[in-house]
DNA sequence: ATAGGGTTAG
């Protein structure tokens, strides 16, 4: 019987029916004019224009045209289809209009056009004399609620004291959505508050506007105290309530939710259900999400939509695409929603040709003017590695926001074009937009990729200005980028003093730890996590430890933390943690163990297992092994030149020189070539870039002149020239030389530059090699230079002829 | 004949 609580509240009891004399049309609820002539039965069962202008001539003919009950309907069913036009051409030529004729047309106004056109209309019908109805109100205040117009809606508000409506309920309800739409959610709650009488709707209007405000908590609360008040929610309170369930991530109150809804017979209600499904994956249950998907017994564009990006979110982008594939072969009408999901499982899929299938499908669609859909298709392109088609988009887009801007900036930051994504900052910034916390993260961002100091200090400078270093993100991003800087003390600061930490910032820090090899660090913020209620380590808190453990060799407490992630956490390792885990074993030197482990894994091993495996097969010089992951990478990835570097320095390593020249005729052959080493340093206020060999520096001549000397000073302190890091795989004989590999000759800058004690920042694209990590260390001890190398994978400390990593990385 | 509240999105 609780299923019909709310028919009961809509319509009289049926026992009050039978008692009356009410005529039968009334009881069926078949309106008086449909009554009348079966013509006007088809305008009620109209539902498109078309079919309505496939009647309108039989209404014609049957002489009612002029009867006021089918103009009304008329204008109402024009105005429905959204043709505010054609409903004006009925509504205009009328003699005699009554009131209600003016209503519906306001009501067409304010659904179908502007708000300003809507207020004309109103000045109208003052003119003529109508006395305005409740309804006219509540049609205005939505539609300033829909284009945010604060000011408007108070003007209106003001009218409708005026008008005598001040305690009615159905006008102070649309007030409230008013100003919780116009996010003055204080205000909406005052007047909420001011309510001699609340009704479900107006409890409902309140509860999704502090749903929509953010208010989570606030909003299931109230939904307590309206059962208080002897409202039993409906499956729109729960409708309403749903997004302030995701966004909790409140998985068991969801189910809880779901539960009444099933008891209460609200299941069928498509839009119930869709707010289900956004709620479990937004709570990460994906299985869940899929079984209410697959039990809808009917679905909507919406929940289709919700499926998509869902899946998109929960990193099931395949089964996103295949879901949106069949959706197009359902026939189902896909909308700009639709596609934003299809682009970023695309996005999130890397996959070019698909996003360009997605692009050409929108552009068939017409909505190339959409921002939304533009937005998401520059994202697309970006995380497909082409940013410049994303720019070009970028460039010709009309009406931009500041969601734009973030993606393309962002754009930038994740394709290495750190100096476009400074440009567009600025740029933004001059044409007078406002940067969030979006942009500031995206440039944090890359100046992390850049590691220059002094840059990252003006960012810094520049939240703390604009108070957006409270925001969890942007600490977090500023976390990581002085980590990924070197300056791991304040990268620390920084932590401590967040109000607020997010479960990236816990794997921020521990992964900075981590490439600095303080791995003791890592594992013991790993357990003052533990201490923290608010947060639960993710699959990437699990990453970063293991790899912590790795780069510090602690090969016992990476496989406890493997073991754990899975039987205490419930979490799935993917590709990256084997991984790891092989890094751990193979730099360690078990390298049997190693190979057994990716024998043992419940996943096709992937790139990223031999990759680590070969490299650890180079450290400890273990060619039998090397060649068979090296065998497994060229099958995996036959066009990446670095594996071939890295067999060629394995067989280097083992002094087996016919395997190299063998390895280099191979990568000739193929025209593959090696990624260039490049080394960046900063100097005054400008980056400049190093090459392997390169000799395009304006102070070249004297770079490889204090080179030498160098030389004779580190081989004075004990250096011995490891010969079998230079037979490397480079083409040009003077790369061969190790002592011009790109940081050399940063380094030889970075102590030709700046005074003496100052410590030097490097940063390398490659991992450093054998001979020049060694040098460097004799660089430190004979200049007494602190250099900081981040490399590929980690940090170096070189101090007084020692290096943190105590030569093991 | 007009009728206040509701789902998806960087």
């Amino acid at each position: 019987m609780s299923s019909n609580l709310l028919a009961l509240h809509k319509t009289p009891p049926l026992h009050n029916i039978s008692k009356t004399t009410t005529p039968l049309y009334q009881r069926i609820f078949i309106p008086t004019h449909v009554y009348r002539h079966p013509s006007a039965i088809l305008l009620e069962l109209c539902t498109s224009m078309k079919e309505l202008h496939q009647i309108l001539p039989l209404i014609i003919k049957s002489g009612f045209y002029n009867e006021h009950l089918f103009q009304t309907k008329l204008v109402s069913l024009f105005c429905k289809f959204g043709s505010i036009n054609e409903a004006s051409r009925v509504f205009e030529p009328v003699e005699q209009k009554i009131d209600v004729l003016y209503h519906t047309m306001l009501k067409g106004y304010a659904k179908n056009s502007t708000l300003c056109d809507s207020l004309k209309f109103y000045n109208r019908m003052q003119n003529d004399e109508v006395k305005p109805v409740v309804y006219d109100f509540s049609y205005l205040l939505h539609l300033c609620g829909e284009n945010l117009d604060y000011r408007k809606g108070r003007e209106i508000h003001g009218m409708m004291i005026a008008n005598g409506f001040e305690s009615n309920l159905i006008a102070m309800t649309a007030v409230v959505n008013l100003y919780a739409k116009c996010r003055k959610i204080d205000d909406a709650y005052k007047m909420f508050d001011r309510m001699p009488h609340k009704d479900l709707v107006s409890w409902n209007t309140v509860v999704s506007g502090f749903a929509q405000n953010g208010y989570a908590r606030k909003a299931l609360n109230l939904v307590l105290d309206m059962q208080e008040d002897g409202q039993k929610p409906d499956w729109i309170t729960l409708v309403s309530v749903l997004p302030a369930v995701a966004d909790i991530k409140g998985l068991r109150i969801g189910m809880s939710i779901h539960g009444y809804a099933i008891r209460s017979g609200f299941e069928s209600m498509v839009n119930l259900s869709t707010a289900l499904l956004d709620m479990y994956f937004k709570c990460g249950s994906v299985e869940t999400g899929r079984l209410v998907f697959q039990r809808m017994s009917s679905k909507t564009v919406v929940s289709w939509n919700t499926m998509i990006d869902g899946l998109a979110q929960n990193g099931q982008s395949e089964e996103a695409f295949s879901t949106f594939l069949k959706m197009l072969d359902e026939k189902v009408e896909p909308t700009n929603v639709t596609i934003m999901g299809a682009l970023h499982a695309c996005s999130n899929l890397g996959d070019l040709e698909r996003g360009r299938f997605v692009h050409r499908l929108l552009d068939q669609m017409k909505l190339g003017s959409n921002v939304s859909v533009m937005n998401s298709l520059i994202s697309m392109y970006s995380k497909c590695k082409r940013a410049d088609i994303a720019a070009s988009i970028f460039e010709n887009l009309k009406g931009k926001t500041d969601v734009t801007w973030n993606a393309m900036i962002l754009g930038y930051a994740q394709n290495g074009c750190v100096n476009e994504a400074l440009n567009l900052f600025c740029t933004m910034q001059s044409q007078g937009i406002k940067p969030d916390s979006f942009t500031f993260v995206s440039v944090i961002t890359a100046l992390a990729d850049l590691s220059v100091t002094r840059q990252a200090k003006w960012i810094h400078g520049l939240a703390m200005r604009t108070n957006m270093d409270k925001n969890v993100f942007v600490a977090t991003a500023l976390v990581d980028m002085y980590a990924k800087c070197g300056a791991i003390k304040t990268a620390r600061e920084i932590f401590d003093t967040m109000d607020e930490r997010h479960v990236i910032t816990w794997n921020a820090m521990i992964d900075g730890y981590g490439t600095h090899g303080l791995g003791k660090a890592a594992l013991d913020l790993f357990d003052d996590m533990q201490n923290e209620a608010s947060v639960k380590p993710n699959d990437i808190t699990f990453l970063s430890v293991i790899s912590a453990c790795s780069h510090s060799g602690f090969v016992e407490e990476g496989l406890y933390y493997f073991k754990i992630m899975k039987e205490d956490y419930g979490l799935k390792p993917s590709m990256d943690h084997y991984g790891a885990m092989v890094d751990l074993l193979g730099r360690a030197g078990k390298l049997d163990d190693a190979w057994k482990f990716i024998h043992e894994m419940p996943i096709k091993p992937g790139i990223t297992v031999f990759g680590a495996m070969l490299g650890a097969c180079k450290i400890h010089k273990n060619v039998k092994l090397g060649e068979k992951a090296a065998d497994k990478l060229f099958e995996l990835d036959p066009d990446e030149g670095g594996y071939y570097a890295l067999l060629a320095n394995m067989y280097s390593s083992a002094s087996m020189w016919d395997k190299v020249a063998e390895v280099r005729t191979a990568m000739e052959k193929k025209g593959l070539h090696k990624t260039p080493g490049c080394s960046l340093v900063e100097w005054r206020n400008e980056v400049h870039t190093f090459y392997s060999g390169g000799t395009n520096h304006p102070q070249s001549k004297r770079i490889y002149a204090y080179l030498e000397t160098l030389g004779d000073e580190i081989r004075a302190a004990g250096y011995v020239p490891d010969n079998d890091s230079i037979h490397d795989v480079e083409e040009d004989v003077k790369e061969q030389l190790v002592s011009s590999h790109s940081e050399r000759l940063a380094i030889a800058f970075g102590l030709l530059n700046t005074r003496p004690g100052t410590t030097i920042h490097i940063r390398k694209n490659l991992r450093v090699c054998g001979d020049c990590h060694e040098a460097t260390k004799y660089i430190s001890l004979v200049t007494g230079r602190e250099i900081i190398v981040r490399d590929l994978q980690r940090f170096h400390h070189f101090k007084n002829g020692r290096c943190s990593c105590g030569d093991y990385w």
